[in-house]
DNA sequence: AGCACGCCGACT
DNA sequence: GTCGGCGTGCTC
């Protein structure tokens, strides 16, 4: 009787035997989910092998219930991605595993691909004379599709959808009534291509040069840096790679950081390939969808796979090129579970397919320019910006210890934004701080608000009156006296996005102001009639975060002002002053993108800092090499690999008492670094108190050596109230 | 992780 | 006398 070994979502280091349902199984298994008995539940797991015998005593042993048969087994190349994964992160691979499948196939229930729906919907004559208000007014979902009906004779389910989640249940529900009727569509919905949508851009020297050095040598395995300074046409080079990879009929990844970047380059790609069938794999999917995408990559008909970080574990059977754009976001890592780097584990596949991958940034990760100066990755660099005549904008820093700040903004940066107004040119006041104040503080005693929860100050939010942890979610409500000591005088103290739009609307009350960070955004669809509005110059000034930052194309933008950023400079991360000044060279470029010459201004009480100086000169490599020079002395990554052991417990003690504990087991096992344990800076988060270890070695191989030894042990110390996860590679402290 | 079993305090 | 607390141990 065949044995089938199985993955299953537990956090156990440990694959599961059962026997075989039946005596058809063979090795073509291997891959395919399967649904079995555990515990008292039943559960999906995945088949990674099947045997003839197995370790565990038969009387243990249990059948099988069923193989599902539905979508092909998961193909190999996959599975070895998944062990690679498991291994390398020392996480239990069932969870690896299960972790990878869109949520949709984790059910214990077979998967029905449900035909696209091919069909508009529209009122009937009934509908379009019935007395709307005879539907109770609470049915919003109701009113408004009847509403949008009415304007626009038809709509899509997407369209639908896109008024509100709900409204296919009130679609339905409209159908019953006998208002509503299903189209079928004419015709597909592929849109026949303008004309001059299909111009294709006249390369530059340094995109035509980096285009001629990859291409031939697609096929082949190679990790490109693609750096490019803001605005030098990274995506056009993409395009180019990525319609020679179409030619072969390959498939292309493309992973993108986590932010609502993913609709602007589908955007892209559809309007240069027409034909082209790509598959998006964003949040805003439902589970249906995701699966229905991930199966067309599966079964090759995908050229294109689109998607954040979950999206390097898709099948992809003719993988010809993986493209990492904006390679040094944080958001790439994942921060919890699996603590994967999407970024190293694209480069994995690339190296196991034998294909490029190319990492794209302004401003790489030093790690990935560290590796480009070994020449383990090969550096293309695009030094120019793309657009004719569109410079590199002019920065320069306001030192805020001789212009003092009023209301956050200095004399000089007044002005400049006075001149943009009377020039009828945009402006955008950069500062990374949501809400109103980031703290409440009492003049009287000193108290501040703290989050319960967290170790946190809470955040004041004066709009809606409220106080909110920016980490866990909590609210509360403003207090009007300090809780501590009565007195009244209880005040916001500091300033972020809510404050400055206010002090700017003080400012220039004729100017049209918008807000944009993630409470202004956080409305679907919202961030999108922003857009709209700010590209056909409905707004003046835009006050806003990083959201600001990433990817988007402000042609009249000429002034960008940035408030408040010292506080980085001195961080405890050794991280912090890379991701700085990455930040910062990306808003800079968000400046004089289309040839009205664009002006960076930078209030701050270090203008002699190297890191502004960097900025000034637009040298990333100048700032680059004082970093790597720091991280040698310092012996910080890239010099050395670390690893994390993260224990989070309801008190300090319990946590720091393991970790005591597992530094104990460390030393014995000797051949590494170990650091004493200490407290994460966010010390309490969600009501637990967290504590990390850090190991290191100049070694990567010794160290994962030492991580598996390491983690064995550790599996067997007494945890009680514990709960621990190891991660390799920490980008957060 | 779930989910059992299992042994000690405040309630009908 | 029971209901329920979470400590410990197992899941093929």
């Amino acid at each position: 009787m065949a044995i089938l070994r199985v993955a299953l979502d537990v956090p156990l280091n440990t694959l599961f035997d059962y026997l075989a349902p039946d005596t058809e199984i063979t090795a073509q298994d291997v891959g395919a989910r399967v649904l079995v008995p555990f515990g008292r539940n039943m559960m999906t797991g995945v088949i990674m092998e099947v045997t003839a015998y197995s370790s565990v005593p038969s009387p243990k042993l249990k059948h099988a219930a069923h193989i599902f048969r539905d979508v092909p087994p998961l193909p190999e190349g996959l599975i070895a991605l998944f062990r690679f994964c498991s291994e390398y992160y020392h996480h239990p691979l069932g969870e690896v595993v299960m972790n990878g499948l869109p949520n949709r196939l984790r059910s214990n229930k077979p998967f029905t691909r449900k035909v696209p729906s091919a069909c508009q919907y529209g009122l009937t004559l009934t509908g379009r004379k019935a007395d709307t208000s005879i539907i109770p007014a609470r049915h919003i979902v109701k009113h408004r599709l009847l509403a949008r009906l009415r304007e626009s004779r038809v709509m899509s389910i997407s369209d639908a959808k896109q008024l509100s989640p709900r409204a296919p249940k009130a679609l339905n529900e409209l159908i019953t009534l006998g208002w509503i009727e299903e189209i079928p569509f004419a015709h597909p919905a592929t849109p026949v291509p303008a004309a001059q949508a299909l111009q294709i851009p006249v390369l530059t020297t340094d995109q035509r040069n980096a285009v001629d050095v990859i291409a031939p040598e697609i096929g082949e395995f190679n990790t490109w840096l693609l750096h490019g300074v803001t605005g030098s046409g990274k995506t056009e080079v993409y395009l180019r790679l990525i319609s020679l990879v179409l030619r072969q009929a390959r498939q292309t990844l493309v992973l993108v950081p986590e932010i609502n970047l993913t609709p602007q380059l589908e955007a892209v790609f559809r309007a240069r390939f027409p034909t082209l069938r790509l598959v998006s794999l964003h949040s805003g999917l439902s589970p249906s969808e995701r699966a229905a995408g991930w199966l067309q990559a599966q079964e090759g008909a995908a050229e294109i796979v689109l998607g954040t970080r979950l999206a390097v574990f898709t099948p992809l059977p003719k993988l010809g090129l993986i493209i990492v754009d904006e390679e040094q976001d944080a958001s790439f890592k994942q921060q919890d579970g699996l603590r994967y780097s999407a970024r190293d584990v694209a480069i994995f596949r690339a190296k196991q397919a034998g294909v490029p991958v190319i990492l794209g940034s302004a401003t790489p990760s030093l790690e990935s320019h560290y590796n480009a100066v070994t020449g383990r990755y090969l550096r293309l660099r695009l030094s120019s910006r793309a657009v004719k005549n569109a410079a590199l904008p002019v920065v320069r820093c306001i030192d805020t210890r001789a212009a003092k700040t009023k209301e956050s903004f200095s004399p000089p940066v007044i002005s400049a934004l006075e001149r943009c107004l009377a020039l009828n040119q945009q402006s955008l006041v950069f500062i990374n701080r949501r809400g109103y104040a980031p703290v409440l503080l009492c003049k009287s005693c000193g108290w501040a608000a703290t989050c319960e929860r967290c170790a946190s100050r809470l955040v004041v939010h004066l709009r809606d009156k409220r106080l909110r942890c920016h980490h866990c979610g909590h609210q509360e409500r403003f207090p009007n006296v300090c809780p501590e000591c009565g007195d009244q005088d209880v005040v916001p103290f500091g300033h972020g996005t809510q404050r400055v739009e206010a002090a700017l609307a003080e400012y220039f009350p004729g100017a049209r102001i918008m807000r944009i960070d993630r409470d202004s955004t956080s409305r679907k669809d919202a961030w999108q009639h922003m857009l709209r509005d700010i590209h056909e110059q409905r707004v003046d000034i835009l006050v806003g975060t990083q959201i600001l930052a990433k990817g988007h194309d402000f042609p009249k933008l000429s002034l960008v002002s940035i408030l408040n950023s010292d506080a980085s400079l001195f961080s405890t991360d050794f991280r912090a002053s890379e991701r700085l000044f990455a930040q910062l060279m990306q808003v800079a470029g968000r400046a004089g993108r289309a040839g009205i010459p664009g002006e960076v201004l930078i209030q701050t009480e270090f203008p002699d800092h190297p890191l502004y100086h960097a900025l000034r000169q637009h040298d990333y490599d100048l700032l680059a090499q004082t970093l790597l020079e720091e991280r040698k002395t310092a012996g910080f990554p890239p010099f050395v690999y670390q690893a994390l052991l993260r224990a989070e417990a309801p008190k300090i003690d319990t946590a720091l008492g393991f970790l005591t504990s597992a530094v104990a087991v460390a030393k014995a096992l000797g051949e590494i670094e170990v650091f004493d344990p200490v407290p994460a800076q966010m010390a309490r988060l969600k009501g637990m108190e967290r504590a990390y270890l850090l190991v290191q070695s100049g070694s990567r191989k010794k160290l994962q050596a030492f991580l598996g030894a390491w983690r064995t042990k550790l599996d067997a110390l007494p945890s009680r109230k514990v709960r621990w996860t190891v991660d390799v590679d920490p980008m957060d402290f």
